[in-house]
DNA sequence: TTCTTCAACTAACAGTTGTTAGTTTTGCTT
DNA sequence: AAGCAAAACTAACAACTGTTAGTTGAAGAA
């Protein structure tokens, strides 16, 4: 139907830019007014699209989660050892994030102005994928790959702390590419993990 | 002046509780009046004790600003290895950060929504640290310490964002000391950077 | 007791917030 | 040309925002 397609590209239209405002100025701070005058329309007008401005936040974030998901699902599958599963997990984790910089952004630093259910919800998601990560980790300390010393809590914390600053600071110009970029972090997170043989 | 002390007291008191409100809901999201519940007393009483909402954010960040400068300071004069800087500047940094975690929050999260030209002042000392910082990475790298193949902008915004979240999921009661939370921080995101020998 | 100072109060302001109801314009399809 | 749906509009709402002006009760100093 082309009705769906372009009320569905309009509507993203508006969360693209709503996107964009939210990681500029905040959700809090950022006014429906603000977001219409991107737009170049009426406050008013945005509700022919959405349903509400935290509609928009939870679209936003839900997206990223599944996307997040979906990438690490695909490392699980993997036959390969557990410290390369951690290595391939933050290329993925990155890729994901350079695919879409302001959303990742929003996601990250946004998310806690989610209402109930929604926050619990959005909060549970993240708990288990974090903790995933973290298996990767106490299987690699298992299989000796990893220092037998570790707080695994203390690393998983670090390393999604690094990851997670990175659509802030990250330009898209930059020369570097997000594939590089993820095994350079990689390196440099994993190397901390690793046994000195 | 008896006058001087008490007033201090309890706009220290008005501070303290912001801390926590603007940490909990935001800087945009919370409200004068959420502040004044929090401390018993009706929302135009504060101005008794303070100028305005910012001037709260302000303090709370300038003062914060000015704690982890002393702290670089101090490492500055030692005379010790870049890489053994590197490692104390770590350490003390987490101290700072440990000293007062509410506020450490505010900082790193609320100081965008300083308006100008406090916002540019902010943002000038805060590049001015991170700077120092990767001065010790290059002194390292130079000094054969480091490897020499190393990213230096990409190291050190891995390393203030793994910093800078910390106030985030550390919690008080934690069995793990601050000076052995920033001994463990450090070696494992100095590893990534050490030559293999 | 009277004076002073602090810290609270009540009342109100002008502006902004997200959102609604109902209406008009726009552009494509028949 | 007529009909239709998408997307915009105007006008308005009730609630909330930071802040001010002026006042009052309590506590200690003179």
């Amino acid at each position: 139907m082309a009705e769906t397609v372009t009320s569905l590209s309009r509507k993203e239209q508006v969360i693209r830019k709503a996107a964009e405002l939210f990681k500029e100025k905040g959700y809090s701070a950022a006014s429906m007014r603000d977001l219409a005058q991107k737009l170049g329309i009426e406050a008013a007008s945005l509700y022919s699209h959405i349903k509400s401005k935290e509609e928009i936040l939870r679209t936003l974030c839900f997206d990223m989660a599944a996307e997040f998901r979906a990438s690490l699902a695909e490392v699980e599958k993997k036959q390969v050892s557990a410290s390369e599963k951690l290595r391939l997990g933050i290329i993925g984790h990155v890729k994901v994030m350079a695919k879409d910089l302001t959303a990742s952004a929003v996601f990250m630093n946004e998310h806690r102005h989610l209402s109930q259910p929604s926050l619990r919800e959005f909060l549970l998601l993240r708990i288990n994928y974090i903790n995933r990560f973290k298996q990767f980790i106490e299987d690699g300390i298992a299989s000796g790959d990893f220092k037998k010393n570790i707080d695994t809590k203390l690393a998983v914390m670090t390393l999604f702390s690094s990851l997670n600053w990175m659509p802030l600071w990250f330009s898209p110009e930059s020369t570097i590419e997000p594939e590089n970029l993820g095994t350079q972090l990689a390196d440099m997170l994993i190397n901390g993990l690793k046994q000195n043989p």
